[in-house]
DNA sequence: CACCAGGTTGACC
DNA sequence: GGTCAACATGGT
């Protein structure tokens, strides 16, 4: 797995993931983006900055019909802007999380409706600093062309047994294979691939 | 015009 | 356990 870092590292540079200058950015943010473009998720979010709504209590409050008109530019406004206020409603009763273990915390996060595994640890690990590795599309495809299969579950335990437990390399690890894939899956770049047929030394 | 984007849910088997 | 449509807008 850590060859897979270093290669991609070496190819990319550094990303500095998540983009945002508050925590509870990045929980509206991994709302947002899901299944959408993250040029999107921007415009929402500096919606919401105009009208001050990136704090919990202000967007667990703020009129549903409001703020779905916010993020209609994301896609699935609706139930966005729900899961959005769900999710606020959690924060907005738990400002501080840093005392919870880790995985009654991650169970929290899942029993929000709109929050599943992606978003969940998603959210843990780059708003809330905890070592958990994301597991996305471009990382399951990844894993494929280097013959590494297996759910999300297996996937994630894998990253996190192999590589060491450092939060900064999960956060920068996954950011570097979104970042590779959408410059070269899906784009009949498959030659220049970096990992195709190369299925040794994972 | 088709297809995709930093997924999740509920229905169905 | 797995598979599938629905969710909705904006870019290429």
């Amino acid at each position: 797995m850590i060859e897979i870092y270093n290669k991609l590292l070496e190819e990319l540079g550094e990303q500095q993931w998540w983009p945002a200058e508050t925590p509870f950015e990045v929980v509206v943010g991994a709302i947002l983006t899901q299944r959408t473009r993250w040029e999107n998720v921007e415009m929402a979010i500096n919606n919401l900055k105009e009208h001050n709504l990136l704090e919990p209590d202000a967007l667990a409050k703020v009129d549903r019909s409001k703020l779905e008109s916010l993020v209609k530019c994301t896609g699935f406004y609706r139930q966005k802007a729900e899961r959005l206020q769900t999710a606020s409603v959690y924060f907005a009763e738990n400002l501080s999380t840093s005392e919870m273990p880790l995985e009654n915390l991650r169970n929290d996060l899942l029993s929000l409706k709109g929050i599943g595994k992606e978003t969940a640890d998603s959210i843990l690990l780059y708003a809330l600093d905890r070592p958990k590795f994301v597991i996305d599309a471009y990382t399951a495809r990844i894993c494929k062309c280097l013959g590494i299969s297996g759910g999300y579950d297996l996937l994630q335990e894998r990253f996190e047994n192999e590589l060491p437990n450092d939060i900064a390399m999960f956060k920068e690890f996954h950011a570097l294979i979104v970042n590779y894939g959408k410059e070269f899956c899906n784009k009949h770049k498959c030659d220049e691939c970096l990992f195709l047929n190369q299925k040794n030394d994972v």
